[in-house]
RNA sequence: GGCGCCAUCGUCUAAUGGUCAGGACAGCGGGUUUUCAUCCCGUAAAUGGGAGUUCGAUUCUCCCUGGCGCUACCA
């Protein structure tokens, strides 16, 4: 059966290039019905967050990767394989620390740290491969026991076999190192934790992973992982790395160039949905000339393969985040509203000539205004946080914000400005009213403004389509160009070069208030 | 410096020993629309360079170049 495992460290919030891994790892599983399992790897004391392995479990579960073994929320576990958690191992890998001490894979080294600063600067000077010279693997039983009864601090060495080390890697093929010019990894530190290295080979081979699913990064070491699998005599486990994800430089992506963390992004009202898709996209593809791009997460789980996992780095790109999340927003506020529509009006009729907008024919007014109240409640739910207290007390609102449906769906934050004007009108001067293209001069301005506004007095059923109906009539009888009545009023009514539509704006502004503003506006004339 | 990995439009990428080298994002242009947006249509844009294998290489091999990663008692 295949196990894989994601193994961050908790160094406080989830990186993007984690998430891909992760999601790569989750992904590999499911596609072939295994286990998806969450380490901790802790070893690093200095390095640890309060707070970060929650932070990680929470954030991992809310893009929906969640894992069937490993440490829980609650603080419990799940699986059988545990601890899952490697500060809590730490007896596992001393004692197998001392089985290679013991078949001679491994030796303690007493040196200080400036003593190794020193052998690497010389090192370097020469231009040789900077490693520790082994001078510590050639001490005599009698000094070894003399520096630890002299309680001399000490760490424990791999000793890496002078031989060829080659692996095939499911996304690289076969890869080669020469273990001739590998570093004797210390494998214990002087405080007793292990190194990635130790305790990343001991948990996979007892957690049973079978596929090794991490970043390029890691490259370079797997010849030391693999030297220390057969030290132990365990058969390793498949490796599979993963292209590093790029800042726009091409640089290893970091915190530096920008957001990296995906706590950062759920923040910014990015959906799920759309993290996973563009994540998933990020060094993979599903091949075979297929076109399609937006997947759910158990879409990907049936067409996922590590063979359609690039090799070349990828630019994490935010344009295209961005639009991945607009298409999810589109695709769930429309499954949304298609379900509202139909419950409000049994006897709906949808156009659906145009699947991105499906249009709603319904068998009354008061279900179409019903639907546009319920619209605007769903909207809300999108941009609410990023709302100001005045506007969500209006009783309008939700007309409001259907006016402004696109942009919503686009970018949330931009909601206050977008109905602002709503509320109060921003000084225009009478310019605004023309349009030199559309044929409209400050006499034409006046004479719509002038006819609309005698007509719409008379119109007592305030409804779109009645407001619609006024305003046809006018450009019928004037014999002109819809824009030539409809800019100069759109432009009374919002104050704005761009805005919502003039009847829609006019509907949810209300008669009293729009004619007013188009009285204001010819007070400018 | 040493070791390793990588190399198709600006970006994410597809494809094949023979294709007009395809799609998407971004860009640009046009159209629909009462404005912006949406939507539709179109356009420009790439196989890093040099050898070799081959009837034919973007594809296979080698070299170069370039980019990146690793080179810690961090992961």
């Amino acid at each position: 059966m295949v196990r894989t495992r994601f193994a961050p460290s908790p160094t406080g919030y989830l990186h993007v290039g984690g998430l891909r891994t992760a999601l790569y790892c989750y992904l590999f599983a499911k596609k072939n019905k295994g286990k998806f399992l969450l380490r901790i790897e802790d070893t690093d004391q200095e390095r640890f967050v309060e707070g970060a392995v929650e932070n990680l479990i929470k954030t991992l579960s809310w893009v929906g990767l969640d894992h069937d073994e490993g440490p829980m929320l609650d603080g419990s576990e799940k699986g059988k394989f545990g601890p899952y958690t490697q500060s809590k191992r730490t007896e596992i890998y001393l004692k197998h620390a001392d089985e290679l001490l013991e078949k001679g894979h491994a030796y303690r080294c007493f040196c200080t740290k400036e003593r190794l600063d020193e052998m690497r600067e010389k090192q370097e000077k020469n231009k040789l491969p900077p490693m520790y010279d082994r001078t510590c693997a050639n001490l005599q039983k009698s000094e070894i026991e003399e520096k630890l009864k002299a309680k001399i601090p000490f760490v424990v060495r791999q000793k890496m076999p002078y031989e060829l080390i080659k692996f095939k890697d499911l996304v690289r093929g076969n890869v080669q190192f020469d273990g001739k010019i590998i570093d004797d990894q210390v494998l214990i530190k002087s405080d007793g934790f292990p190194t990635y290295h130790l305790a990343n080979v001991v948990d996979d081979h007892f957690m049973e992973i079978t596929h090794v699913i991490r970043g390029e990064e890691w490259l370079p070491s797997t010849p030391k992982h693999i030297a220390l699998y057969k030290a132990f005599g365990w058969e390793h486990p498949e490796f599979a790395h993963l292209p590093l994800l790029l800042n726009e430089d091409k640089s290893k992506l970091s915190k530096r160039q920008g957001d990296v963390s995906v706590e950062s992004y759920i923040e910014k009202g990015y959906l799920k949905e759309a993290i996973i898709n563009f994540a998933a996209f990020l060094g993979w593809n599903p091949g075979g000339g297929e076109e399609k791009e937006i997947f759910t997460l158990e879409e990907l789980e049936e067409v996922f393969s590590i063979e359609h996992v690039h090799k070349a780095g990828a630019v994490f790109n935010i344009e295209k985040l961005d639009w991945f999340n607009w298409k999810w927003q589109k695709e769930i506020f429309n499954k949304k509203i298609f379900t509202l529509a139909k419950e409000i009006d049994k006897k709906i009729e949808i156009d659906l000539s145009r699947k991105d907008q499906p249009k709603f024919l319904f068998t009354s007014e008061d279900k179409e205004e019903k639907f546009i109240e319920e619209k605007g409640k769903i909207l809300l739910e999108i941009c609410r946080k990023y709302l100001d207290e005045k506007y969500l007390s209006d009783k309008n609102i939700f007309k409001m914000l259907v006016t402004v449906e696109e942009k919503i769906l686009r970018d949330p934050k931009e909601t206050s400005s977008q109905i602002d004007f709503y509320f109060s009108q921003p000084n225009y001067s009478k310019e605004l009213l023309t349009h030199e293209k559309m044929g409209v001069d400050l006499t034409w301005a006046k004479k719509s403004l002038e006819e609309s506004q005698k007509d719409l007095e008379k119109l007592d059923n305030w409804k779109i389509s009645e407001i619609k109906n006024v305003l046809t009539k006018i450009v019928e009888r004037f014999a002109c160009k819809n824009g030539q009545v409809f800019w100069p009023l759109r432009a009374a009514l919002s104050g704005l070069e761009f805005s919502p539509g003039v009847f829609e704006v006019m509907y949810t502004l209300g008669k009293k208030e729009s004619i007013e503003r188009i009285k204001k506006a010819l007070a400018k004339l």
